[in-house]
DNA sequence: TTCCGACAGTGGGGTCGCAAT
DNA sequence: ATTGCGACCCCACTATCGGAA
């Protein structure tokens, strides 16, 4: 198959706002493949993420390539395919420069159209309104197999291009062959925002309520001698976190996986800061891990000791991960009153973590969806925060002044300290306002900023403040959101950065 | 006919590894 | 030694489509 085609439907694709339209394009060029490798490859590219994973090539480096376009299209989807490759595998001295020998010579050969399909791939912005969603609904039609299928083998094989090579090769039979499979991540369950701990208790009862600590979520899978430790995108991170792989070594049970969230504690039991978390997980070097301890937490159990247990519920799953993990489970409260659980979140809170999960006793794992059987509920700051400037949008908020920078008071009357940006929480209406009035209140600009003078207040959602190296005020916001702006206030009734640094503990 | 679940898009701050300077 | 890029952790929110109620 061609790239041209293939940048064809992505284009059609993005024409369209119909859904269905969307999935007829998509399962169309997947029934046009040639062969099974190449369905591969298209379902790859046309939902944005190529096998290779990230090749080590940005927009800059992309930028730098400047290639004139080829008049004909002479490229086929197995070529690129090979290109991405080659650039994937570029490392070491002069990996850079290799990388851009590489695309370069594929940008030569491609057409305009083609380089601006590859261009948006490449960093991520393809933006046809189609992603993993629409294209398990277009493998499911182009297989002529049900979207339940589809949707639970990618669950399970955690992969989009073999999931479709499957229903494609081998139909609804094939995608039933993928099951839990020990040292092969299945995509995590996530969670959705619940308005307040009272409404999610009535609205998923019988239910358990747990601590939510702020770390990073792994999948642990153990076998006799084997212990597999992945993140959220199931990338597989065991060679640097052997405490973690010593600890699920011990654990009263033989064969397991293990969905959790690890942290590093200080020495007074209390959790560190995220950051400092983050910076130990993600390091691979031996004196940063054995600096700081991680601790794992676990919440649930997929499999126990020869049973699979995706499809059983909550209730099942946790008196199982109770059996597994000893000492190492998650604090929490099975069908608690609502008395019992505001004194679990109180705790919670209390100990230094984020809040509660309140999850349905009767749900089974929904990988990988954001389903309403498990929600989140975390306390809520609001500030009144000043308006500095504002960022031209991208995207469907091209046109428009979307990020705004923020500034909260100085105590001694000095000009407002920046201390973080936000772009969430407006709606369309609130876009367009804030794009006319700001340049009403412009005091000067640059290419992407306006700047403003007579600054507004807005009131800001936030989940909190961390450490900054970049901001003056050596803070910055945690999540800000845009709740409402505050014609009523003036930036000296705004709140002080005194009152933002209040919430570190 | 209305409601709501699922999806995509629009980006935020921070840290690390790595190569280039 | 410092800097810049790319990758990957955490994340909130709105708009929209189309099936469910």
């Amino acid at each position: 198959m061609t790239l041209t085609e293939v940048a064809s439907t992505s284009a059609e694709v993005g024409a369209t706002r119909s859904r269905l339209a969307k999935v007829d394009a998509l399962a169309g060029v997947l029934r046009r493949a040639d062969s099974a490798d190449e369905v591969e490859v298209v379902v790859a590219f046309l939902s944005g993420a190529p096998r290779q994973g990230r090749i080590g090539a940005g927009w800059r480096t992309l930028a730098s390539l400047a290639p004139s376009a080829a008049s004909g299209a002479s490229l086929t989807v197995g070529e690129v395919d090979d290109a991405l490759t080659a650039t994937a595998r570029a490392s070491g001295k002069g990996a850079a420069a290799a990388r851009a020998e590489v695309l370069g010579g594929l940008f030569a050969r491609a057409t305009a159209g083609e380089q601006a399909f590859l261009r948006a791939l490449l960093t991520g912005e393809l933006r046809q309104g189609a992603l993993e969603g629409v294209m398990l609904d277009a493998i499911a039609r182009a297989a002529d197999v049900p979207g339940t299928a589809v949707r639970r083998a990618f669950m399970l094989s955690g992969r989009l291009p073999a999931t479709a090579r499957a229903a494609l090769d081998g139909g609804a039979e094939a995608l039933a062959g993928f099951g839990l499979e020990l040292h092969r991540p299945v995509r995590p369950m996530l969670a959705s925002p619940g308005t307040s701990l009272a409404e999610a208790v009535e609205s998923l009862s019988p239910c358990l309520v747990e601590y939510k600590m702020d770390g990073a979520r792994i999948q642990v899978h153990k076998t006799p001698g084997r212990v597999s430790v992945y993140t959220r995108t199931l990338r597989d991170i065991t060679a640097s976190v052997p405490e973690l792989v010593a600890l699920v070594e011990q654990l009263p049970c033989h064969t397991t996986v293990l969905d959790g969230e690890t942290l590093a504690l200080r020495d007074d039991g209390k959790p560190r800061p995220f950051q400092e978390t983050m910076s130990r997980f993600g390091s691979t070097q031996e004196e940063q891990i054995a600096a700081l301890l991680l601790r794992p937490y676990f919440f649930d159990c997929l499999h126990l000791d020869g049973r699979d247990l995706l499809d059983s519920p909550l209730r099942e799953r946790n008196e199982a991960l109770r059996a597994a993990v000893g000492d190492h489970l998650i604090p929490g409260v099975v069908e608690p009153t609502q008395e019992q659980a505001e004194e679990l979140t109180a705790a919670a809170l209390d100990a230094g973590h984020e809040g509660v999960m309140v999850k349905g006793l009767d749900s089974a794992y929904a990988a990988g969806r954001r389903g309403k059987a498990w929600q989140k509920v975390k306390p809520v700051h609001t500030f009144d925060l000043v308006v500095l400037a504002a960022e031209w949008g991208h995207g469907r908020r091209a046109g428009l002044l979307s990020n705004l920078h923020l500034g909260a008071r100085d105590p001694d009357g000095g000009p407002p300290i920046m201390v973080g940006k936000t772009f969430k929480g407006l709606t369309d209406e609130l876009l367009a306002w804030q794009t006319e009035e700001f340049q009403k209140r412009e005091s000067h600009r640059d290419d992407w900023v306006v700047h403003l003078e007579d600054q507004p207040v807005v009131e800001i959602a936030l989940d909190g403040v961390q450490s900054s190296p970049r901001y003056p005020g050596s803070i910055a916001l945690r999540f800000a959101r845009v709740v409402r702006y505050r014609p009523d206030k003036t930036p000296a009734e705004a709140d002080t950065i005194d009152a933002l640094k209040a919430l570190r503990n």
